[in-house]
DNA sequence: TTATTAGTCTATCTTTTTTATAGGATTTAT
DNA sequence: ATAAATCCTATAAAAAAGATAGACTAATAA
């Protein structure tokens, strides 16, 4: 399951996406708005910062906003930085790869090719879906 | 990702189909060949147990085998057993369902479609996939 | 230039979940 | 009887998730 954190900031960027018209939007308000704790979602839209997917202003009328257009914006990379690997397992990872301790040979191993096949069904979804995709209202 | 104690249940799993020929297999055998810890192996042989789809033997020559054959244990149970929900989402969970909190409407939240087709994907791999493939020799 | 506003950064705390261990109870074969 | 094995429940330890705190920096406006 995604964590909260990655809920959370689907939940802001949606926010975001439907008031880019606004300029910068306060943390306060997107608190608010979706019910999450300020401080907690302070921490998130900084590292969605840091990594390039929002911009901010300080001071009054500062806020966030986005970088980037929503469609430009795909689900996946979201989930990857806040939650980390999308795959059932460290092996089959391709972001965040990791040998298996109890695997004798990942070549041969059959669960191995079962969930690299479902990371790749995911990624096919995740990848190409972006914020655009999640919007209730159209923009 | 999934836990540790869904990887081990799919490697004892693995074992004990592996040696259906042999009647029981001791709790011990597995945890030595498999490199897990014996007292943690024990609870999850016992949850496979519970769950109907291991049977076992006390006493000598007892131990732990497979109730029915590998190709009709889906890994999709195995894991709904150890780990819970397979959905990213509990909104979209067909056997964990809760309601998204900060969501006014499942109908027509984006993030609810795309996390269904999400699981829909997973699930068509995970339903058919069974222990039978992913034995590393055939038996 | 000062006060105010709002994000930045880092640390810490709390809670929950995961992983692992302990040890006595029970069952079975010999 | 006794030894071998699983059964069962409790608890401990470690890690991760969720949340909070507070001092700091930058921008704006008066």
């Amino acid at each position: 399951m995604l964590s909260k954190k990655t809920q959370y900031a689907f939940h802001a960027l949606v926010h975001l996406a439907e008031n880019m018209d606004k300029g910068p939007i306060l943390i306060s308000e997107i608190a608010q708005e979706k019910n999450i704790s300020i401080k907690f979602l302070e921490n998130i839209l900084l590292e969605l910062k840091n990594a390039g997917i929002l911009g901010s202003k300080k001071g009054k009328g500062g806020g966030y906003y986005l970088l980037r257009p929503p469609k430009e914006i795909a689900l996946a990379k979201i989930i990857r930085l806040l939650d980390g690997p999308i795959a059932l397992l460290p092996c089959v990872s391709l972001n965040y790869y990791e040998r298996c301790e109890n695997c004798r040979d990942e070549a041969v191993c059959g669960l191995n090719e079962v969930m690299s096949k479902v990371r790749d069904s995911a990624l096919k979804i995740l990848e190409n879906k972006t914020l655009k995709d999640i919007l209730t209202r159209n923009s």
